[in-house]
DNA sequence: GTTAGCACTCAACACCATCGAGTGCTAACG
DNA sequence: CGTTAGCACTCGATGGTGTTGAGTGCTAAC
């Protein structure tokens, strides 16, 4: 059997007005939408088409049709009309976004607020990915004796800084020194590439290989784990409370379960890095916990590389349309405003 | 009407039992407990006095009974024996909080993640505040054109960190030069003081005054917010869900909402400042949206100065016990490692 | 002062009838 | 031949009813 127009139709009906409800859907219903001109009878004729092809389930005999996986990924692929977000709506998220501190990590923070407020689901955003950033200053701070602070500022203005022993005997100055010829050699390389360069350096710098060596454990350490708890931020976890389909509290606590594991969040946004909008529905997104969630995710850049990825977490039901565009807007601010510095 | 003994023995049975079951608690029930000799029938008139004074509730008629706030406050001062952590325990906490990286940021994460695991509840860790930490060193860091990234590292090894404009025409060099006498300046000094030191600089340096302008701008609105989100680190937020109080979706979303504002968390947490444990119960916090809450707070200091506060925050009928031991240990613990600097 | 006994209360639970939204099927209609 | 009205059927939801049991308060006896 294949889908005519009017199968999609009424198919598209539905799962709109399970977006809406979360209520299963009777065929009367779906009759007195505008835009429909059948009856009952009739719908229910191809309701039951629909659920044969898998596309429909029905809860219990007397109940109407749920949409299934496949219809939403027939939905978002095929069927769903992009709306836009009104001017008004732009202009008052670009404004949240660029109102706070320019650092990094706050303009993210900032981000995933105005993402979860504006969608009422649960965003989460990965920051920049080190490896594609590039270097452009490098700095070695006193902190204590034989203890110094490495501080990386990159070309998105993140600062990386991580804890090194130095040899005893240095002072500001000499870590001065030392920075400038670190930084020379170091500086508009991408963090991927760092590793070579310190092996050179270490050729030729006999004298300071103790120091350099450890700074290079420390970064390639950095730089493997993929970053830190912070580089994940979540937010509007409490929104996920407000839908039907999680006021079971073992539900609930799943999902809340899988946001405070900040390494599978990563995972789970991180797959892909095209600038194109990606949807998992359910299964799809391979981890049985979130068999009842979808996962939209954007990517933005911070000046040429495509680093990060920006998402939002909610019900299969969800509001892909809105979410989508608002996820899209959201990727080309936050590019904007990452990559001002370059 | 005054407690005897055998009324606060009965109390302490009633919430002891309270805190472990979460139900009403009955005369028989109280009757059969270890260390209680006296019949069912007894028990009631001495809770009927009990209800009488207010240390005790009922539900409904036929319902056992609850203990009241009055009652948790009289059983946290008075009641409440101390149990001690094992020593298998600590040393577990203490190798989860130094295992990772000495970045002060990360050592809150874990001890935040330390602390919930520990106790099943919901922690919060509100990191250092700032006005008491010396400057230990300054930094200036090119970042683009007209561009610095100010660091300030303190006696705690964190870094705050601002971007700032700079004059046009600074290179790394001039910035360097800068950088070193802001640090001779304000080195040791709290930052507290660090706006008349910046005064007198102003005097000093006609030249670079737009540049100290602006840095002293920066820090002083770093000064009175307070920091910024990243300040109050949330541990253990799925832990709320596993008490049947927060079954209710409403009550459970009610208290993630406060988890995400961390700027309520800040005000709630950082009342007062001594090492000693401070627990407030119920209304005692002051906030209708926590009546059925308790939070025990301890504080830790980095150096001499008592400066950050950690909490647990969970139902009123927590095991105050268990999280006293827990806070008490950890207070200790945190400061040592973050007081290593010193 | 303590306790056994008893009447009373009331939430929780199971049971049952009713209701209504929704379906599938069939026959009639244009 | 596609569409629709009609109808019997299904089944969750709702609400009322009776029962159960945990728990109380009171009284009288120990």
């Amino acid at each position: 059997m294949q889908l005519d127009e009017r199968k999609y139709l009424i198919l598209q009906a539905i799962i709109d007005d399970y977006i809406m409800t979360a209520m299963p859907v009777g065929s009367r219903t779906i009759s007195r939408k505008s835009g429909v001109g059948f009856s009952p009878a009739t719908i229910r004729n191809e309701m039951s088409d629909l659920e044969e092809l898998g596309y429909l389930a029905q809860p219990h005999t007397s109940a109407g049709r749920v949409p299934s996986y496949k219809a939403y990924r027939l939905y978002v692929d095929h069927l769903m009309k992009t709306v836009k977000l009104t001017n008004d709506e732009r202009e008052q998220m670009h404004e949240h976004l660029v109102s706070r501190s320019k650092q990094v990590e706050n303009v993210i923070r900032s981000a995933a607020s105005v993402l979860s407020d504006a969608t009422k689901y649960t965003s989460v955003i990965v920051a920049p990915k080190l490896g594609t950033l590039r270097i452009r200053h490098v700095q070695l701070v006193p902190v204590a004796e034989r203890t110094a602070l490495m501080i990386i500022v990159t070309s998105a203005g993140i600062v990386k800084d991580a804890v090194i022993r130095v040899p005893e005997g240095l002072d500001a100055d000499d870590l001065y020194s030392i920075s400038r010829i670190l930084t020379q050699r170091l500086a508009d390389q991408p963090l991927e590439g760092v590793r070579q360069a310190f092996s050179e350096m270490l050729r030729d710098a006999e004298q300071n290989r103790k120091l350099l060596g450890e700074a290079l454990q420390v970064l390639e350490k950095r730089l493997e784990a993929g970053g830190d708890a912070s580089d994940v931020i979540v937010g509007g976890s409490a929104n996920l409370l407000e839908y039907p389909e999680y006021s079971d509290v073992n539900k609930a606590r799943n999902f809340l379960s899988v946001l405070e594991s900040k390494d599978t969040l990563r995972r789970l946004l991180g797959r892909e890095g095209s600038m194109e909008i990606s949807i998992r529905i359910g299964p799809e997104n391979q981890m049985p916990e979130l068999n009842d969630c979808s996962i939209v995710t954007a990517s933005y850049r911070v000046g040429d590389h495509s680093t990060g990825t920006l998402g939002i977490i909610g019900p299969t039901r969800m509001n892909y349309n809105r979410v989508i565009s608002v996820l899209d807007f959201m990727g080309r601010a936050l590019s904007d405003v990452l990559s001002e510095y370059k």
